[in-house]
DNA sequence: GTAGAATGAAACTAATTCGTATCATTAAAA
DNA sequence: TTTTAATGATACGAATTAGTTTCATTCTAC
């Protein structure tokens, strides 16, 4: 986190292109995300931010108006790059290899804890991170039940989802365990969707409503 | 938050008994732990738990020495409550939805928050967390579940438990459901079991373990 | 009874940190 | 060329807050 920006070795002083300030918003954006990570929104000071930025306080305040700006501008860039274009020769069970090997990664994981620690002050961010990553992960899994195992099965989407993220995932965030290889996510994956019917050898048969659905 | 401490009208002032002190103890644990819940380790001030404890200041750092202190302590003193005693005449479904209904409680899902929030800074709170809870919990499902399913079944108690967390565990924490109420945990548990194929309708086959089992 | 321990009340210290201001400097704009 | 916006460097103000200290007080311990 730190060895990451050897960028301009010596920063020029007066006022700089217009490129030269897009190109500097998302500098300080991409420097704030690791210090956020790290250090959680309240440790994480804005002298921090800016020395990791290479920039001084002084620019951060002019884009960005106040420390929450600066968080909130971050979280809404990352948002645009979670949802990854679907690739079109995918398979349900590599689509969900792929959710378990991101979702676990160092950086997933980071931002997951920050947005849960800061829900209360940031609710729109938490609720930004659910529409754009989960519910786009769920859909997407229903998506590719229903073409590989019938309508009726896509009920269980969310049900899926869960067991992709399993106890592991709450292992990560508690810091209890280390991120996964992308083998070991496609055994984990494989894992849930055998325990939940829905690998290719065996498909759900009718009898898929079994309780009262999830009510949410 | 506030309403619930209506005790002392007035405190003494002079040397208090030892029961005293024990009570104080406690008292300002108590106080301590919803304090926490709402603010969070960093915005949670220590003259705000004195405030709440009906203490000031000066007697928190005399029986915790800092703030540390005070955090450290309560989780100690949580992590002896979590642990309920089984109950004896309980099925694989009643455990589950309690389990569902307790862990989706305004409660837990705060003190998951906090630890979570502050697992770098205190790893050891969220393993003892993790194994005075979560674990616990599992190895009561694999006990229920052996003995109304099999041993191989059992295999599968943390997946269960994974699934009685569920989506809606996430949305808790971040702020975006409220608490259930014991019907839909109810209800909730029943699909988790359902799903995973453990309702006492339609036991499990013996073709249970079907991929690689999970390595963690 | 007396000494001293523990507390309330409240001021105080020291450190941190958000956010602003000053001054020099560079380059874009006009 | 002149003007001006934006920046670096750095100092500063104001607010918060962890932790300490002082003084009075009241009760336990002996």
């Amino acid at each position: 986190m730190d060895s990451a920006t050897p960028a301009s070795p010596v920063r020029k002083r007066g006022r700089p292109t217009e490129a030269g300030r897009v190109e500097r918003r998302g500098q300080i954006l991409d420097a704030a995300l690791p210090v956020f990570l790290e250090y959680g929104f309240g440790k994480a000071t804005v002298d921090r931010i800016a020395a990791a930025a290479r920039v001084t306080k002084r620019t951060i305040y002019t884009y960005f108006g106040d420390k929450d700006g600066v968080f909130t501008e971050m979280q809404r860039r990352l948002a645009a790059n979670v949802s990854g274009e679907p690739l079109r020769t995918e398979t349900l069970e590599s689509l969900a290899a792929r959710i378990v090997y991101g979702l676990h990664s160092a950086q997933m994981i980071g931002l997951h804890r920050l947005v849960i620690a800061e829900s209360l002050r940031f609710p729109e961010l938490a609720r930004r991170l659910h529409d754009n990553g989960d519910m786009r992960h769920i859909a997407r899994l229903a998506d590719h039940i229903r073409a590989e195992h019938g309508q009726a099965a896509a009920a269980h989407a969310e049900q899926l989802y869960a067991l992709l993220l399993g106890e592991d995932y709450r292992r990560r965030l508690l810091g209890l365990l280390e991120p996964v290889t992308a083998a070991e996510a496609a055994v984990h994956a494989r894992s849930a969707l055998a325990v939940i019917q829905l690998t290719t050898a065996s498909p759900l048969s009718g009898a898929a409503s079994a309780a009262g659905a999830p009510s949410t």
